[in-house]
DNA sequence: TTGTATGCGTTATCAA
DNA sequence: TTGATAACGCATACAA
């Protein structure tokens, strides 16, 4: 509880000269710099956030608006952001925005508006129409990771790009009957259906038709929507490009309890590279969602340094890593084969 | 950026009017308080938080303390006290504290000193005593979700009467040969001991010979773990208790890998109720995480309400859901196998 | 019921 | 290089 007086009284110098000796901004002789500095540990003070608030109008406070924190990617971009803002000395305050929840209203409405912060990272947000808009009014530096389009900082995968060359992974090893599982579902999020726009463009350039098959982006969905169609033999394909790794590992438990030799009878590629995904030997063209939160934090900080920095999109290319789930589909032998033990870059 | 004193001047009052209108503190007649609120609607006024906080001392904002955010049963949690404190108009910052990190060490020397907060939730976090003794030197009231013992308000799973509950569950089956998997791992939290002695208690009770696999509490880890014990014939239990349920996935996939058909040859059952269990048919013990997070939050507001509120200690009892990876042994036909498909209630 | 005046703990401005 | 003093934006005790 000791405030800025106490230091100075103790090392007996001015409020005035304490604050510039302990923020440093400002002439002070090292001697009695190291005075009050002394004397400010002595007592233990630590600055109150919010009369250096309102002072300053700083808030050294970053806030995180996100639709989930109980899913993978989400939970892996808020750990790399916590990582970059804790280095840098800043907190993160959380916000929760659920779609279709009463709570996501109030977010935007009230708590959002309350400007807590010196800047915003929202993450897969998509906003509406009038969410974004509000963002915008908030009036403070905003860096977005994926979901949002347009006028604000970006960072995210090229999502077109992973699909096609997950496609393509495929094709190189000879398969022609390739399933795209995932997206076109209900309140899926817009990427999937990017990334089946990758795969349908891919399977069109080479002549193919493309067979998408509909999934929630989780394990249980990519379970389920996988039993269906490996089920049944007529519709049956050689090889499943998955939107993500979990709908991927769904289809490898599915093909498995379907008696179906993953990769003999059939090929499995990813996009992530879960946590899950080696214990799975996934074939998966690795995204690293802590990295982009660590990308984002830096961007917004730099932003505050420099508030009239550029605008930029940030496109990352995701990194092809070739496990056991892919092979060459039962008729061709091991032509490509070799390709399938090395780790390639973008 | 519209301040009181705009709004007061909108409205035709002074600022102490204004600001008794919106607070809703002190006397206010009806028409001037309408006449109020509706510039301060108007201008789009919000009242700046930290010029609250420096005048209250209040700063309608919780901190969080948790040594991961991307494991299920943080994140979890984490979901279910922003939720709570959401409902009641709080902000929530967050503060990731690694075990063994430099980041941990900055967490409690200078994040948390700033008590940009009311009051602390601290989750799994198992402390130090120097830790412990930096968290309460705060001065704010503290609530953990598990972790730490002792003097402060603690929510948590009845750890030893789950594992024993589990235990016994395969006992009533049938079974004499059961084994444990998890904890015993270094950097593994202490939950997974506690559980572990739940299981030998148990099977010492029932005059059985305990039989203890470490693991670490992950999917990967579960899986390796059981494809070794599984794999050798000789070691191989009929049923498994896992400290938690990715453990116990670990060991159906890895039981399938091996071709030990679940339940029939293998029954396994975990601690959780993850969002996988369902997918796995896992019978398991149910602790609701997201409920822990909500009660947390709600015991600390009200501990706001009434700061001499006593220290409560919540053991929560978890809920045996029984599915299909259980059943009794290959020797023993369906003696008790009716009660395979029931749900029971703590 | 309303207005005036003061304080919350810092930083920042200006003289000294 | 330092010190007195005025903001910062709001809540509140007290006076009217």
């Amino acid at each position: 509880m000791a405030g800025i007086a106490d230091v100075a009284r103790a090392a007996g110098v001015s409020k005035a000269t304490a604050s510039r000796a302990l923020t440093g901004s400002g002439y002070v002789s090292e001697p009695t710099k190291a005075r009050v500095q002394e004397a400010a540990a002595k007592l233990g003070y630590v600055a109150s956030t919010a009369a250096v608030s309102l002072a300053t109008g700083k808030t050294k406070n970053v806030g995180v608006v996100m639709p989930y924190v109980n899913r993978w990617f989400f939970a892996e971009v808020l750990d790399g952001i916590q990582d970059a803002l804790l280095r840098h000395g800043y907190d993160l305050t959380l916000y929760d925005a659920r779609p279709g929840t009463e709570g996501r209203v109030r977010v935007f409405d009230e708590f959002l508006a309350r400007k807590r912060f010196d800047g915003l990272i929202a993450v897969g947000l998509e906003p509406s129409d009038n969410e974004l808009d509000r963002l915008i009014a908030i009036g403070r530096p905003l860096v977005s990771v994926v979901g949002v389009s347009g006028t604000t900082s970006v960072i995210a995968l090229d999502d077109v790009n992973a699909a096609r060359r997950a496609t393509e992974h495929l094709l190189d090893l000879g398969h022609t009957n390739i399933a795209f599982v995932g997206g076109g579902v209900e309140g899926g999020a817009h990427v999937d259906g990017i990334r089946l726009e990758g795969y349908e463009a891919t399977m069109a350039d080479a002549g193919l038709p493309a067979c998408h098959v509909p999934s929630p982006a989780s394990l249980p969905g990519g379970y389920a929507a996988s039993v269906d169609l490996l089920g049944d033999v007529r519709r049956r394909p050689t090889g499943i490009v998955a939107t993500c790794d979990e709908v991927a590992i769904g289809a490898i438990i599915a093909a498995r309890r379907l008696g179906l030799p993953v990769p003999s009878s059939l090929s499995v590629v990813g996009i992530d590279n879960h946590e899950y995904a080696e214990m799975f030997s996934l074939t998966t063209l690795e995204q690293s969602p802590r990295e982009q939160g660590v990308h984002a934090a830096e961007l917004l900080l730099q932003r505050f340094r420099d508030p009239d920095a550029p605008v930029v999109e940030m496109r990352l290319q995701a990194t092809l890593i070739v496990r056991n789930s892919t092979a060459p589909p039962a008729g061709i032998p091991s032509a490509a084969a070799g390709v399938a033990t090395t780790r390639s870059v973008p």
